[in-house]
RNA sequence: GGGGCGGUAGCUCAGUCGGUCAGAGCAGAGGACUCAUAAUCCUUGGGUCGUGGGUUCAAGCCCCACCCGCCCUACCA
């Protein structure tokens, strides 16, 4: 039994979730943590809204509102859509609460103090009405290279070349036109050179155990070795104040939204242990173990544009704020943090072959697909074809396809005759007689299914993981029209010990399932006579902030009540009636409806 | 420009160390059964494994070049 530490990546407040960004970090991350809790594990998984940035006080001023309206708004509709998909968040928050602001600025203390920021001056482009940073990409001009108008000031989408924005002719803001002035100006510069020998050495590390998928192993490798130093600081009159003297009362430097995005897992973290009563108990997942005891691991899910972040930013905060680099230092008072065990990242979920795009109209949110269908059948979806290693395709084709023939035609028939039949010939679970060699092979098969299914969820190869689960479901379909139970009426004994080894098989599988389909797993139970609430689920409470800010709503839940990873002997004589069916099936017509609405 | 990924049966994809690797599911064809949301079960696949070279006794799997598609690279997050 371990502390496992699931680090969730952190929406951006600009939006409603589509099922891209939640097919990428959510439902793996959901999965792999109900697996874990099952596992005997104990599993501490954070997540929240990260909302500063530039991008953020645009669309508010578009909006015509305040930064803080707009993350308000956007914080509580991804919450909504997180937890209408089951996602079991032992803390998600945000990061606008007091509390994480101070675990941030503790951090940025703790790295300044032990020698790894550079003041540097910086040459950049401000809004001269706003004075704010004018990120590269809002402006745009004439591109010097190929004489195309429009180009953007990093790049150049004509001719394809990096710019930079100072040499584009003519260049004007894309936020309000005007021109932009490029100033000299003071900023934090992290000193990742004097982090990159550390870096390297945990790499190689992570290496070894060739757990990593090796896109992201190579990719964060390959990172390192073009490293420098990177700013943390912006001209920005929205996001956290830089703590020092001097800096904390200038309203328009603050800290970059990445250096504070990040710390959010530590503050995540930190804001569950008080909200439990336990404020310290946050260490024994960041913290190194005492000795003798299971060094506790850390799984970070994202998209592969964030990996950069996780397997570089983010490991060189913790480095230097612990005082192990080359410049030496000494922990701060959270101690020496540990590093990520594993940045397990996705790939991108593109939709009808093209890539996800709000502006574009090429987008499916959450709440919409919610509305309409069920949340286990987009997970079932995102389990076994979702962008695990790989870029995978969304059609409402497939996704028909696959809810009806696999979800409802496999298991749900599998629940649906197994149920049927006890509920016509016993109404209740029948007990075994004697067992024939027939009816032990597929119990072994399925109660192997423990061991292969979950071994493959804690290496993160989810859609090998259901496809083991739903092979050991067509094996017990295959156990029915074999053994025929709707034949052998006239030996009740007999027809018992069929049943009663397939009910023992469903319940089994619907453990086996139950981080996949969570949903579905309470609904079985029911059917076959349980609680219903064997998967347990996520709920959004409203929270006062600990340290006298502003309320605001959270996800959270108690999820100690799943049961363990194994097989459970099913109890004989529990009454099970007709069932009514667990999945929806799918009108083909659903395909040209969707199609239709998204306008194609 | 640099780094990386993918191009395998009509469709979606598996293929760990090079030698039963030419596979699975779906679709299509035929059959069985009737407990079940016309669900299930059985039988049925021969695709130059993107193109052209090369290494090897042996290559989807290694090397080189090329063609397509995609991602990352940015003071967006």
């Amino acid at each position: 039994m371990s502390k496992v530490l699931s680090a969730v990546a952190w929406p951006y407040a600009n939006g409603p979730r589509h099922i891209g960004h939640v097919a990428g970090f959510g439902v793996p991350s959901d999965i792999f943590s109900r697996y874990m809790r099952m596992a005997g594990h104990d599993v501490l998984m954070v997540s929240g809204t990260d909302e500063h940035g530039t991008p953020i006080l645009i669309a508010a001023d578009e909006a015509g509102v305040t930064p803080q309206e707009l993350v308000d708004k956007f914080h509580r509709m991804i919450a909504e859509d997180l937890c209408s998909l089951g996602l079991t968040y032992d803390l998600y928050t945000r990061t606008t609460t007091r509390n994480h602001h101070a675990v941030v600025q503790e951090l940025f203390r703790g790295v300044y103090e032990n020698g790894y920021f550079v003041e540097q001056t910086a040459y950049g482009a401000i809004s001269p009405s706003t004075g704010r940073t004018l990120p590269d990409r809002y402006i745009e001009g004439t591109c010097p290279i190929c004489g195309a108008a429009g180009a953007r000031g990093d790049q150049c989408d004509n001719c394809g070349n990096q710019l930079d924005p100072h040499d584009l002719i003519d260049p004007v803001s894309k936020i309000n036109g005007e021109t932009p002035e490029f100033i000299e100006t003071q900023h934090f510069f992290l000193d990742l050179p004097a982090l990159a020998e550390a870096l390297g050495a945990w790499l190689d590390e992570r290496e070894q155990t060739g757990l990593w998928r090796p896109n992201v192993i190579r990719f964060s490798q390959n990172i390192l070795k073009e490293i420098r130093p990177r700013a943390m600081t912006r001209d920005i009159d929205w996001g956290i104040a830089v703590p020092l003297e001097g800096w904390r009362e200038n309203p328009t430097k603050k800290l970059y939204v990445w250096f504070d995005a990040v710390i959010g897992y530590l503050s995540a973290s930190i804001e569950w242990a008080r909200r439990s009563g336990d404020p310290e108990a946050w260490r024994q997942w960041w913290n190194p173990a005492p000795s003798g005891a299971d060094e506790p691991v850390s799984y970070y899910f994202m998209g592969k544009d964030n990996i950069t972040f996780h397997s570089q930013i983010w490991p060189a905060e913790l480095l230097a704020y612990s005082g192990k680099g080359s410049n030496g230092g000494k922990p701060g008072h959270y101690g020496e943090l540990n590093l990520p065990t594993e940045v397990v990242s996705s790939e991108f979920l593109t939709m009808e072959g093209k890539k996800f795009s709000s502006s574009k109209k090429v987008v499916i949110y959450v709440r919409d697909l919610l509305s309409r269908y069920q949340a286990d059948a987009f997970r079932y979806f995102v389990a076994v074809a979702g962008p695990e290693t790989q870029d995978s395709d969304f059609t409402w084709s497939e996704f028909v396809r696959r809810t009806n023939d696999e979800l409802v035609a496999g298991w749900g028939n599998l629940v649906n005759r197994t149920a049927n039949l006890i509920a016509k010939n016993f109404g209740q679970i029948p007990a075994a007689a004697e067992l024939t060699d027939a009816d032990r092979a597929v119990l072994d098969l399925v109660d192997a299914s423990f061991g292969t299914v979950g071994d493959l969820i804690e290496r993160h190869r989810q859609k090998q993981a259901i496809g083991e689960a739903m092979r050991a479901v067509g094996e017990v379909n295959r156990y029915l029209a074999e053994t025929e139970p709707w034949k052998i009426k006239d030996d009740p004994a007999r027809l018992g010990t069929v049943l009663h080894v397939a009910a023992q098989c469903v319940a089994d599988l619907n453990l086996v399932l139950s981080p996949f389909l969570p949903f579905s797993a309470n609904a079985v139970d029911r059917v076959f006579g349980g609680s219903g609430e064997i998967a347990p689920l996520p709920r959004i409470e409203e929270v006062e902030d600990l340290d006298g800010g502003a309320g605001y709503p959270i996800i959270t839940g108690d999820y100690t009540g799943a049961p363990a990873w194994r097989r459970t002997p099913i109890a004989v004589g529990t009454p099970v009636s007709k069932p009514t069916p667990v999945f929806t099936k799918l009108d083909l017509e659903v395909v040209d409806e969707e199609l239709t609405r998204l306008g194609q």
